[in-house]
DNA sequence: TTGTAGGCGTTATCAG
DNA sequence: CTGATAACGCCTACAA
């Protein structure tokens, strides 16, 4: 390893030299600083960030707190994406992603605690409980953070837009002529209760009645489920002509059970889809889908967290909305006529 | 930020004792010891990883090499089944994961260099170009790695069991009666040949002959490729009575085609797939395929590496095999009658 | 059993 | 423009 000191013993000046030259100070001559800097390069020098880390205070380090517990973590396509494009431009600013968990080793340690210890500048949180009191003491904690698809008070957040995705979706499936439409929706998360609204208040300008027994709750990424209930909404006498599904994942359960009763999507039955994941525009019939996007996501939440760090005295918290966009695929039948 | 010193101060005793007490040394009395670590509990005391990474040369930090730019990276099941193994494993001895990648912010690091400037004990290598130079070098430099799905001489890997699992599966599908099976692999990685020879020598153990145009490439986790490789085998005189695809992926790909073809599958044709990710088991009909144990695999990489970390001299590298199973599913129709 | 002191590699302040 | 020098927080001989 070599280090400031071997420069300046083989530059012949000294340690404080080498080091303002490295960094680019002003007050150095420029014939001595690029010496410096080819004689670094020679001997393959590497900042020690530990020792960096321990003199400025910063780490250049950001956490990441993504929990895997439910299938729906870092298996979804949707948060892989998410993580992908934070790592990336994370990348570009010049951090680096660790991630942030409870408990490392035997020592019980906090989501706040952990991020503590490992000097992370800055922690974006995704795909967790937002509820869990260790998550809000992070939240609430010095330490910036950003948050994806949840909203803590006076924290900057990235949300998908749900409402409006929805929203399209369902005046794409009303421009159609469809007026029975059911929704069947994930879990009761702060998304969900999104999604759910937005369906019910674009049906309502819409004009559209939508009876209790069209609404059923299922749970995300889980195909079962959604064909339970699309077997449900199936049995009623007065049949709705399209269903909206969680997601694109979940909706391969619902297909199944369309099939099982002899009805063919578009045909018989019209369905969407939420998320527009790769799959589900290489399915056939390409599924009707609202697609998040999730790269954006990911960026704008990296991108406003590393401000934040670095100018922290002028920053105001921000609710970031992306938006993604339609995909029309070929899942709802034209039954206007 | 409590530090030592505080806690020194807080007890009256001096900063060494405190290190030593907090670490469990054995030459400080249990009332000091006891009492000490209560007043550190009391006053919220973290250790600085950044000091003791300094003094200690050890980070308790793991890079993980994960390149993304092929969509089969983080988005493939495999893959971030694996990664969060490795996160729970590796936590699970207090160590944390930081990506490794080329160049953080505009100074142009290579894999080494990013992994030397960030102290990291170990790397765990996934998923990448393994002919990249710059891996070459890592891999052949001082810090411990361990590379998943590739051999690198002297140092310890791990595998899937890619040759016994395409065993199996020529096998089961034999037994099913089938005599015309035909392989889709993906593009040729040492993996692809493993599989494909597996795959030949299987069938030629079994007496049955593979005419070349029943052995075709396409493109791993891609539907369009394995499609048109399912229309050139339907195109063919002599007809396959099963396909081996790349993955349980690129399947779908095949599935479309079949159905464009009016071919059921099951009844006209039988399938396998490989990996047995999630989707694999929830399609319909499930799908016959080899589950590959991403989860042990990144628990094995993970304990490996950090048993070569903390016990270096003692440590021969290993290739260790981790063996999937077979899944029935129901896309191989017994034809032997 | 406890304390002192030096140093890990950097950066930053201040004096030459 | 350049160079001592003092931290940053921690560990660890070695001394008391």
């Amino acid at each position: 390893m070599t280090t400031l000191k071997d420069i300046s013993k083989a530059c012949n000046v000294s340690l404080a030299t080498v080091s303002k030259a490295l960094n680019g100070q002003p007050d150095i001559s420029e014939a001595t600083a690029t010496m410096i800097k080819l004689k670094a390069k020679e001997l393959g020098y590497l900042p020690n960030s530990a020792a960096r880390s321990l003199k400025t205070n910063k780490s250049h380090n950001i956490g990441l707190l993504f929990v895997d517990k439910t299938a729906s973590g870092l298996n979804h396509e949707y948060f892989s994406s998410i993580l992908n494009s934070i790592k990336d431009e994370v990348e570009l600013h010049g951090y680096d992603v660790t991630f942030i968990s409870k408990g490392i080793g035997n020592s019980a340690m906090n989501y706040y605690e952990h991020a503590k210890y490992r000097h992370c500048d800055g922690v974006i949180i995704a795909s967790v409980d937002f509820k869990d009191p260790d998550v809000i003491q992070l939240v609430e904690s010095e330490i910036p953070t950003v948050t994806l698809d949840y909203v803590f008070n006076n924290r900057t957040s990235v949300l998908s837009d749900n409402i409006e995705g929805v929203s399209q979706l369902v005046r794409y499936v009303y421009s159609k002529g469809h007026r029975k439409i059911a929704m069947i929706h994930g879990e009761m998360t702060a998304v969900t209760r999104k999604r759910l609204t937005s369906f019910l208040k674009t049906c309502y300008d819409l004009n559209i009645t939508v009876p209790d027994e069209y609404v059923k709750e299922a749970i995300y990424h889980d195909p079962k489920s959604s064909a339970l209930m699309t077997r449900a909404l199936m049995e009623l006498d007065d049949r709705p002509t399209c269903i909206l599904y969680p997601d694109d994942f979940s909706y391969i359960g619902g297909k199944n059970e369309l099939d099982k009763q002899g009805l063919t999507v578009y045909e018989d039955i019209s369905v969407c889809g939420y998320d527009g994941i790769y799959l589900s525009q290489v399915m056939r019939p390409s599924l009707t889908t609202y697609r998040q996007n999730s790269d954006q996501m990911g960026r704008e939440a990296a991108k406003r967290l590393i401000n934040e760090i670095e100018h922290p005295k002028i920053i105001l918290p921000e609710v970031v909305s992306v938006s993604g966009e339609l995909i029309e695929g070929n899942t709802v039948k034209d039954i206007s006529s």
